[in-house]
DNA sequence: TGCTTATTTCATTTTTTTTTGAAATGAATG
DNA sequence: CATTCATTTCAAAAAAAAATGAAATAAGCA
């Protein structure tokens, strides 16, 4: 019993759109903290944006805080993470100096971005890794150099279909 | 300094072919240490894995815990993990009681495999979220009506574009 | 410029995840 | 069927990841 829950229960008896505003709400957060964190990233992160991404208007870094239950350095932290991933931009508010955030609803984009910035990457570095297991290739017997070179190739399609499919992944989102 | 060591180093002076054997041993391990952790799978598995894939021989768990320098509880579940997910097989070796095993290593098999058990479930309880949001959609003026259900239309459209594309990708990995 | 408020940074704490190790279970062999 | 060896299980320990909170910095305003 007493599962973490996914968002603080902390709501008062208001008027029924408001309580179904917030229930939304707390759909959104538990469903992009689940999205997010299949990505690797931090429930922190899920939660601010699954609160903007049914948000009608942009919200400053502290109310985010304070409506998620979650401290001002967690909060800068994530929007930090967004920002980088174009998944939040931020909106100017005439008369509060404050930066107001709202939500990039353009998954495409949004998934584009994740597979440059946090798979490519990898990927490069992959290919060093594979050309470093050539020269360390044990010659031996032809046959069994063949098994080893089998491997080496193997790795090679693997990365190099990677390095193609992933990015045609996200142009074929058409949402 | 002293960055945590992907792998044992406990290398013994031995022949030429033999101390390449294990450089190939340790960077296929490197390898598949960063893709399983891509993949949000624990260290030993990968280990493992990359253990298995440069052997010509399978392996049985014992000789995987003592190589590789983990302990045989590490050892029982990473195959575990790996046999649910058919990236390891078993061999039968004449005279000895215990499991052998060895790397599956057609790629578009596993992910197909990691893509069924491991996104699919997500998938499906994703819709089901969905569906709970629009029972909490806050009836108000039919211009902010518009604002939610475009938004929860793109969350269906998202989630059902991942249900065929994912399954697509692994068979457009010819590997 | 000096003051106020917003934001970032980062050492410390908390939480979560992974590994260990030892006991329990299971399975083959003599 | 008893013994030995292989494997699993799981509570406890260790390690890794994330969140906190307070000090430092930055940024707007008067």
């Amino acid at each position: 019993m007493n599962e973490r829950m996914t968002v603080p229960a902390n709501l008062q008896a208001e008027s029924n759109t408001t309580i179904n505003a917030r229930n939304l709400e707390l759909e959104s957060i538990d469903f992009f903290v689940r999205l997010m964190s299949m990505l690797g990233m931090p429930r922190s992160v899920g939660e601010i944006y699954g609160l903007l991404y049914f948000s009608k208007d942009s919200l400053p870094m502290d109310q985010i805080a304070s409506r998620l239950g979650i401290s001002i350095g967690s909060a800068s932290q994530g929007l930090r993470t967004l920002r980088s991933l174009k998944a939040v931009r931020t909106a100017y508010v005439a008369g509060d100096r404050r930066d107001h955030y709202f939500a990039e609803t353009e998954f495409r984009r949004l998934f584009s971005n994740f597979i440059k910035d946090e798979i490519m990457p990898h990927l490069d570095s992959a290919k060093d890794r594979i050309s470093r297991m050539e020269k360390s290739l044990p010659e031996q017997s032809p046959e069994e150099d063949e098994f080893y070179a089998v491997r080496i190739e193997k790795l090679r399609r693997l990365t190099k279909a990677g390095g193609r499919l992933l990015p045609a992944l996200a142009g074929l989102l058409k949402l």
